[in-house]
DNA sequence: GATGAAAGCCATATTGG
DNA sequence: CCAATATGGCTTTCATC
């Protein structure tokens, strides 16, 4: 028997989530008649969901590139020394450039989403990355975007 | 002399986008106390950054391992025939599993990153991924998330 | 866990400075 | 860009099943 019974997402806590994916101010009226319940009941799944952690947040989505960051790029990070306490996220989280950190399985450790205004200043960063992280890195730099944090599904 | 005067984003502009960011779901009562504007201001300020397309859209921010999709990986895609059309990414698109779809510089074409169930099934995104796409992949798994989607900054 | 009702708060439009 | 207003809709709570 499993240690815990983790409490279930059933299909409609899935219908809402989805909504709310698509659009994340959706409000409890509307999510009431996209999954067919009423308001206070959505407002009290919702309410469950947050406190389990499955849904997380909220957030804006934004155009980087109108907001003075066109450049982006994908850093792959391979720490100096192995043997070391790896506290590389922990120092990489203070680049204020680096959107997000994901730990790897493979020839590197983690791989970066960055965005800066220029190339120069992804130069920079690049720099900041290798000093405070005390990794190498190895760039990809992002031409386009054809699509970008499509709505999660299971098919 | 430049062609077009593209509007401005100032500073109370980045405010707000940042408050956005930060909660989704942020009142434009709140999003005034915050950026120290009145209510109908805040509010006139929303509308055209959403109009200009710098605010793209609101989301929920989910768990993808409470929702049932605990594994993770970037793929990175080269398309077999670099003469042919290049529609990869419409194709790739129906695979749901595709989250992100970058276009970048380099040895390979694109990078995606993918969320599945389980490992058997992550093969077989890999496997729709190749036919449907008529690319090779390599696939790196990320074992996880220190952190993802932080808030723009131009620091 | 689901529901319906009731209360207060908020979004939104409008007018005018 | 700000202030003021008005109304309809929404969030939130609560008692109930």
């Amino acid at each position: 028997m499993p240690a815990a019974t983790p409490p279930e997402v059933d299909d409609v806590d899935r219908a809402i989530v989805a909504a709310l994916v698509a659009d994340g101010r959706t409000s409890f009226t509307d999510l009431g008649r996209q999954v067919g319940l009423p308001t206070s009941t959505v407002h009290q799944r919702v309410r469950r969901l947050e406190q389990r952690g499955v849904l997380k947040g909220y957030t804006a989505v934004v155009d980087h590139e109108a907001l003075g960051l066109p450049l982006s790029a994908i850093v792959s990070v391979t720490p100096f020394d192995p043997a070391a306490p790896d506290d590389v996220p922990e120092r990489l989280a203070r680049v204020a450039e680096v959107e997000s950190c994901w730990s790897v399985a493979g020839e590197e450790s983690y791989v970066l989403l960055v965005r800066t205004a220029t190339p120069g200043r992804l130069e920079e960063v690049l720099a900041e990355i290798r000093t405070t992280g005390s990794v190498a890195t190895r760039t990809t730099v992002i031409l386009s975007t054809p699509f970008e944090g499509r709505p999660p599904s299971r098919s």
